[in-house]
DNA sequence: GTTTTAGCCTTAGTTTTTCTAAGGTAAAAT
DNA sequence: ATTTTACCTTAGAAAAACTAAGGCTAAAAC
């Protein structure tokens, strides 16, 4: 009815993403990890979308939030439009740098079981630039600038997804330790160490051995794997370790098993390849020298 | 390689769609247009993706952009992406407040032919409130936040379009300067008064004329078509007109036509609808009491 | 029945991004 | 030769986005 004066704009592209992300993640929290920011930015953001549309989009609660039956209905084409915008931002990536692959992977994995094979990667293929991220919860493929994610998961395995190797745990330590070691319940004159991220490990590990009642579960915890390795490699301490990750030093007889007994998990060392870097000249090229050829 | 420290982030959305509305345009000026900035922030968006992406989109040629072969390659995807994410912007509207409806137009149609029409659905439907926002060009539908758009346009009638009326010209003027105009030649004792944007109305009517050599084809020009009507209606002059626009005041009585001739111009004045509002609840009302339920 | 925890909120203030304004260049058109 | 078109650059301003810190509430744990 009346003669509106300027041309009114859409919605902020930022807010329209950090709403596809709660809604999808049905937590802002959530979402504002996804997004790299804290959720502060998140509330502000859905804010700013519910005032331009005029209608609320969450209901919130004390103790998380529920989509209303709007967001609930508008979720599915806002999430395939960022789905597409992702892979072409992807393709963008794969076809301006095609010599540059990204890599995000799990602190240890990028620290241990990684290097070797970067090393045998440039000597095979030297024109490749390879560059490796740390971080704890795999990244979403579809969203963030990575060509490969090395991470644990016991979840089936999807598309573009290949099992790397098994994950299998076992005590390692120093061989001045090992040779003080007779049987299980030398373990209590010990310091047990593991991962922050894998408090379970030792207890799951002596709950499959026989004979192991009465064996202290607890023991010094490290925030980093690596660091728990450095510090069995010094003799500072039995560590429950994960195969993948202590190979090389148990080959090269830095460490060794004091006991036989190994314990498989469900979990794998799973490495997923973004849908546009599988069809990148280098994937194949990466693949062999990385992961070792496995199909 | 190396172990970054940081997760890399990706590029900016703004700068995705800024790189895409340059590359379908094929100018930094109109997509600068299009998002109704200008034109130095689309260029500077460009150049910021570009850093991201370590490769050139455009090649800058001193009179226009080149689009690079990369970026020809990839607009395909960005475009759809985009094109999704305006879809699923306008069903955010659309379901958020179904009862407002935003239109488009011409500023001359919005003054002069639109409001006799939305009294019209004012009364027969008070609860939708009707907003109207008048540009020189129609904005992108599946980009922009708008119901319908009413423009004067000459090509083929596309998906969701309909027209409205045709493009017909004719002088008008005041009836006291009707009845000192006897023939064609009296024009040139006469102003001619015309719209800027359609500056070649006088002399195309006049070359559809018989006898019309010699006529001055030069006038006063208004850059609101609504101004020169005002000019005419007060004896300032003879407007060339279009039908659609000065209907109401021939029919009152307040302009008269002092020359029997027309001309149907090849343009039509086409209303187009939004998907998302074609399938609004009050889509029905609105087209029978705004466009008077034309098929 | 407290206490803890999880999850979101608010606000103030800062940083980053985005935009505009103004002036400049070069090729094409007149 | 001059004008026009279209993009560029830069400085500075405006707006957006983010963080940090403190607070609230309800479920879960004790």
């Amino acid at each position: 009815m009346s003669l509106a004066p300027a041309r009114p704009k859409g919605p902020h592209l930022n807010a329209l993403r950090a709403f596809e992300a709660a809604a999808r993640l049905g937590s802002f929290t959530a979402a504002a990890d996804e997004l790299a920011v804290t959720p502060g930015a998140v509330t502000q953001h859905i804010k700013s979308l519910e005032a331009w549309a005029e209608a609320p989009l969450f209901v919130r609660n004390a103790r998380g939030v529920v989509l209303t039956p709007l967001a609930e209905e508008l979720l599915p084409g806002f999430t395939s439009a960022f789905d597409q915008l992702g892979m072409a931002v992807q393709a963008l990536r794969a076809k301006a740098a095609p010599r540059k692959v990204k890599v995000a992977a799990l602190p240890s994995i990028a620290q241990l079981w990684l290097p070797p094979r970067l090393g045998q990667l440039r000597r095979a293929a030297p024109e490749i630039s390879v560059s490796v991220v740390a971080m704890e919860t795999p990244p979403n493929l579809t969203r963030e600038p990575f060509d490969l994610t090395l991470f644990y998961g016991a979840d089936q395995l999807g598309a573009n997804e290949m099992e790397v190797a098994r994950d299998r745990i076992f005590p390692v330590c120093a061989p001045e330790i090992a040779a003080r070691l007779t049987g299980l319940a030398d373990l209590n004159k010990e310091t047990l160490l593991h991962d922050g991220a894998w408090a379970k490990d030792w207890d799951m590990w002596l709950s499959a051995q026989p004979d192991a009642d009465g064996i202290a579960r607890a023991g010094t915890v490290h925030s980093l794997f690596s660091v728990a390795l450095e510090e069995a490699r010094h003799g500072g301490g039995v560590l429950i370790a994960h195969e993948a990750l202590v190979q090389p030093l148990l080959d090269n007889g830095e460490l060794v098993r004091p006991f036989s007994g190994s314990l498989d998990l469900p979990a794998r060392l799973v490495a997923k390849t973004a849908p546009a870097f599988a069809r990148s000249p280098i994937f194949s090229v990466v693949q062999d020298f990385l992961l070792g050829g496995a199909a």
